[in-house]
DNA sequence: CGGTTCATTGATTCGCGTCAATGCAGGTGG
DNA sequence: CCACCTGCATTGACGCGAATCAATGAACCG
């Protein structure tokens, strides 16, 4: 499966947790370290199975979702290169995650990671900020799923797309939208007709214009911090 | 202000992080330790507001909450004894805290906090573990926020309020509720009219009942499974 | 005892979900 | 190269669940 990561060549390096580990520790983190390929739409794990692995994403785009008895979905989370997946409880994943697109990853062996963590002074810390972080973000997407309308939803969420390209060193305004209608909608609490619905409000309006591939161009940013009700 | 913490009498110490801290670990933390108390609708701190302490919750029960501009409220958590408090992003709180009920809570200066998370073994990484868990908690949140009806929110809430007594030592079933409906709402992402309603109905229901001091009764506990949509 | 806060209940409204039809690309095989 | 299929997006008509508006009751308190 995997195959030998050249950490060297990484260049989503200084955006994880990797950043500022000195060269010694990054020889040994590539020691249980492969990398691996998936193709759009393909399961690159399941919540509730064994976490053997703990990953970074490295190119694509991931999403993380949660699902009810009967199907209904609830999406957690869109990664992009750089971020970090493979929460854990009871060493089983918290929940499923899907290739969006064509993606690459860096898989950790989990129980040899976390040896690692151990020792490597730091480590801990960079990634419990991490998390820290994550919890805030996790407490901002429940203000903007129990009490945002659908178009504060949608701006909300570009903006925030947005603003995650603009950390990974990408440009902030054509917004790339890999993921579907429904998958938007999962993330969202909408579902995929009152997305399309609103898009086509805001194109209309004027706030936002379809680009290349899937891109939107955020024509109006103000306009859109307005609906987004940015507190 | 703060008193000194007497620490070797501390009856929630084995739910917390210093849980498993040395005797020596717990007289240097108590150094940077006081007490605080707090009368029913006190806040505590304010989402923003520079963060000069941590806290461990130790009688009583605290919101955690966000705010948009034009008042709407989103309660991220409900914290009762043994629970930490005190997120942090740049150096802020990253929402309000308020007093529920009367709150005793144990106050660790942020600063001083940190520097001695470093030199403890083992105490970021039982930080992140329970870092861990609340983003998981927190992901369960965003599945009932987005994608469960009031029926289900309420029987979701009830019985993962339920849970955590016992984790705490409590008994599971009469289910105490010191927080108002209006919070319920704010947490649940409803108004205060639907969980009235839905309280109503559970109860006409026979499912649950009303027991002294707000506290409610769950006669079917395997109705309330059903009705919660477990996964 | 009047005032305040919170909970409950009913009547009505409305945002978004549901149901349904159409369009549009991309892929596949004849 | 084109007919056909399949998956996804869009748009419209309609219905429903929860919000809103409004009134009353219950508990508490100075």
């Amino acid at each position: 499966m995997g195959t030998g990561p050249p950490c060297a060549a990484c260049n989503v390096r200084e955006h994880t947790f990797c950043a500022d580990l000195r060269d010694d520790e990054i020889a040994r983190l590539q020691l249980i370290t492969s990398r691996y390929r998936f193709a759009p739409k393909q399961l690159i794990f399941r919540e509730g199975d064994a976490a053997h692995h703990l990953f970074n994403v490295l190119e694509g785009a991931v999403k993380l979702h949660k699902s009810l008895a009967d199907g209904r979905r609830q999406v957690v989370g869109f990664l992009f290169p750089g971020d970090f997946m493979g929460l854990v409880r009871n060493a089983q994943y918290a929940y499923s995650a899907e290739a969006v697109t064509t993606v690459a990853v860096c898989g950790f062996e989990r129980a040899r990671f976390e040896k690692l963590m151990s020792e490597f002074a730091g480590m801990e810390k960079r990634l419990l900020a991490k998390c820290g972080d994550e919890l805030i973000a996790a407490h901002e997407q429940m203000l903007l799923l129990g009490r945002k309308s659908a178009f504060e939803k949608i701006a909300s969420f570009l903006l925030a797309l947005s603003g995650r390209a603009v950390k990974r060193g990408e440009p902030d305004n054509p917004v790339f939208l890999p993921m579907t209608r429904s998958d938007i909608a999962d993330y969202l609490g909408l579902t995929t007709e009152t997305v399309s619905r609103t898009f086509s409000e805001l194109r209309r309006k004027g706030v936002i214009a379809p680009d290349e591939d899937g891109s939107v161009r955020l024509v109006a940013r103000a306009a859109l911090n307005e609906i987004a009700s940015v507190t």
